[in-house]
DNA sequence: GTCTATACGAAGATAGAC
DNA sequence: GTCTATCTTCGTATAGAC
C-alpha cells in the first residue's frame, strides 16, 4: 500500500520532472494526480522536494541502465538502437512533449542534484561503454564513445522536443552509428 | 538609455535562463540584478515574461549563429573548435553552473518556447552545415552532419554541467573530429 | 513615461486534529 | 500514522501616484 504510493509518486515525479524540469514539478499537482494528500507527501519524503527529485532521478537511472544491460547481443548498432528507442518511445508517448529528467537535473540551479545527475550519467556511460566493447569496439575507446553517444541521444531529445518530431533523433543516430561502425573494424 | 536597459535586460535573462531554465528566471530577480524597477518590466516588454524568454532565446541564437560564420576556414575540425568553443567558455565562466537558454527553451512546457527554440536550432544547423560543406564534408550529407554536432554539444554541455569540468564536452568533441574527418576524406 | 506599492495566486512546508 | 487546514514566501502582473 504504502510502498505502491511512495513508487507511483517517484514514477510520477520522474515523468513532471521529464516535461517541464525541476521547478514544474509541483508537489500539490504530483499529490492531486496520484490521489495522495499534500501532507502525505513528507511522510514519505521527509526531506521534502529535493529528496523526492533525486529519488526519480535515479528511479529513470536504474530503468534505463536495466534496459541496456538486458540488451540481447546485436554488435554496436544494436546497443544504439536499444538505448534511442527507449527515449523515442518516451518521446512518442508524450506527443514530443517529455523527455529525460536526467538532463533536466543537470540543469538545476541546485548543485545537490547536479551530482545525481552526474552518477547517472556515468552509470549509463560505464554500461554501454561495457556493451560497445562486447561488440567489438577497442576497450581504450570505448567509454569516450559512450559518453559520447550519451551526450549527442540527450541533446538529440532536446532537438526532437523543440521540433515536435523524431527527425532529429534519427538522423543523429544514422550519424552515430557510421561512427561506431568506424570504430569497431573487426565487425 | 532605454535601449541599453532593455538589451541588458535581455542578456541578463539569456544568462539566467541558461542557468537554471525559463522558471528559474524571475523577473524580480533579473530587475534587482540590472538596476530596474519591477514594473519598468512591461514597459520595455508588453507580452510580460513570455516575450522577454523568446527575446532573450533569440539573442543567444543571433550571438552564436554570428561566431560560427565569422569563423575563418580551417575545415571541419575548425568549424566544429569555434562552435564547442563558444559553450566551453560559457561553462568555465560560470563554473560549470551556466549552459545553453535555447535548449532551455527547448524543454519547457511551454509549447511556445518550444518554437524559438526549433528556429534557432535550425539557423545553427544551417549555418554549421554551410561552413561544413565548404571545408569539404559532402553537401548532402553536411545537415545531417550539422544536426549531430548540435545535438551532441547541447549534450555535453549538460553532462558537463553534471559533471562540474569541461571533460565530457572535451570528449564529445574528439569524437565528433572524428566523425568529421571520416565525412571529409578530400582533406 | 517611470516607478512604488500592491493585488492575487501558487509554491514548499508544517501544525495539529483525528 | 493520515490528512486537513494553514503559514510564509515568492512568482507574475497591474494600478495609480508622480
Amino acid at each position: 500500500m504504502t510502498r505502491d504510493t511512495r513508487q507511483r509518486m517517484v514514477a510520477g515525479a520522474a515523468r513532471m520532472i521529464g516535461t517541464g524540469g525541476i521547478d514544474a514539478m509541483s508537489l500539490r499537482d504530483l499529490a492531486e494526480q496520484e490521489g495522495v494528500p499534500l501532507g502525505s507527501t513528507y511522510h514519505h519524503f521527509p526531506g521534502g522536494k529535493a529528496e523526492l527529485v533525486d529519488e526519480a532521478v535515479r528511479y529513470v537511472g536504474a530503468y534505463v541502465t536495466r534496459i541496456i544491460e538486458q540488451a540481447p547481443e546485436t554488435g554496436p548498432r544494436g546497443v544504439l538502437q536499444v538505448f534511442s528507442d527507449t527515449w523515442r518511445a518516451t518521446l512518442a508517448q508524450s506527443d514530443y512533449r517529455s523527455g529525460c529528467a536526467v538532463l533536466a537535473a543537470a540543469t538545476s540551479t541546485d548543485p545537490r542534484h547536479h551530482e545525481v545527475a552526474r552518477e547517472v550519467f556515468e552509470a549509463w556511460q560505464q554500461v554501454l561503454a561495457g556493451s560497445l566493447a562486447d561488440a567489438g569496439v577497442p576497450p581504450a575507446r570505448a567509454p569516450r564513445l559512450a559518453r559520447t553517444v550519451v551526450a549527442a541521444v540527450e541533446g538529440a531529445i532536446g532537438l526532437s522536443r523543440a521540433a515536435g518530431t523524431a527527425d532529429p533523433l534519427d538522423e543523429v543516430i544514422e550519424e552515430l552509428a557510421e561512427l561506431l561502425d568506424s570504430a569497431a573494424p573487426t565487425r
